[in-house]
DNA sequence: TGAGTAGTATTACCGTGGTAATCACATCCG
DNA sequence: CGGATGTGATTACCACGGTAATACTACTCA
């Protein structure tokens, strides 16, 4: 297996990856497509995608002359990576610390605070 | 004022901050010995400094020779960037998503629980 | 006075993310 | 057939974080 790998990615990794999460597997100018706002060169996104394959974030298999790539990572592993990362960096790893700082400079509304009462719950009715 | 500082720091860098935030101004080998565990070498940590001094992320005044260096920018500052950011990148900007996951992924006894819960009722009794 | 020492300054090197031009090849179309 | 087009391959560059060796400088103490 790859094993290693390293799970914390830059913001342009991040994007591909999310577009390859989502919808399924893709070729290079799919995955182009789908980063619209970006205006990034078709090789640009290539580069990237081989880069990436390297590094075992993407698998391909080559398809009609065109490479069909799919995510080798799940996005949970890497969310779980950064987040529980940046907990630890920022927040010695208090995850009552984190939230705490999110509530206080970010904008949030009832609603939110709704749910987040409700995953407490259920998370208190576990174990 | 040093404006557009970009807000998101390596890691050797925020071990840094974290050392001029919570004890005041430092010289070079105070920093450096407060990072015990990293075996830096010492013109690492100056090097270091001197590369967030460019970037703004701290300032640095002549003592005896000697630089001491005190932060530039605040730590809720540098928490609220670092944090936003993964939470709109990782999670779409959802606090509910981000905490959720964190629930999911990390150890969290129940004295957090309650930690939480308590930041939610207060935050409820604000606004 | 002169060697050690404690600092800073200069310079360098690597890895990686990001961005892209250029090149080469195959395929398609008129 | 022969150029346009789509793709992958190769190569290049820059910025930045991290790490450090080396060089310079000034102060200190025997």
């Amino acid at each position: 297996m790859a094993a290693k790998t390293n799970l914390r990615l830059g913001d342009l990794q991040l994007k591909i990856m999310r577009v390859l999460w989502e919808h399924g597997p893709l070729g290079v100018a799919e995955v182009k497509a789908r980063l619209d706002g970006d205006r990034l060169a078709y090789t640009t996104v290539a580069t990237m995608l081989r880069k990436m394959e390297d590094r075992g974030l993407v698998g391909h298999r080559t398809e009609d002359r065109r490479f069909i790539y799919e995510p080798a990572v799940a996005a949970d592993d890497v969310a779980r990576t950064m987040s529980g990362d940046l907990v630890d960096r920022l927040f010695g790893g208090s995850l009552a610390r984190t939230v705490s700082h999110l509530l206080k400079t970010r904008e949030v509304d009832r609603r939110e605070l709704d749910e987040l009462e409700e995953l407490i719950r259920r998370q208190r009715s576990r174990e």
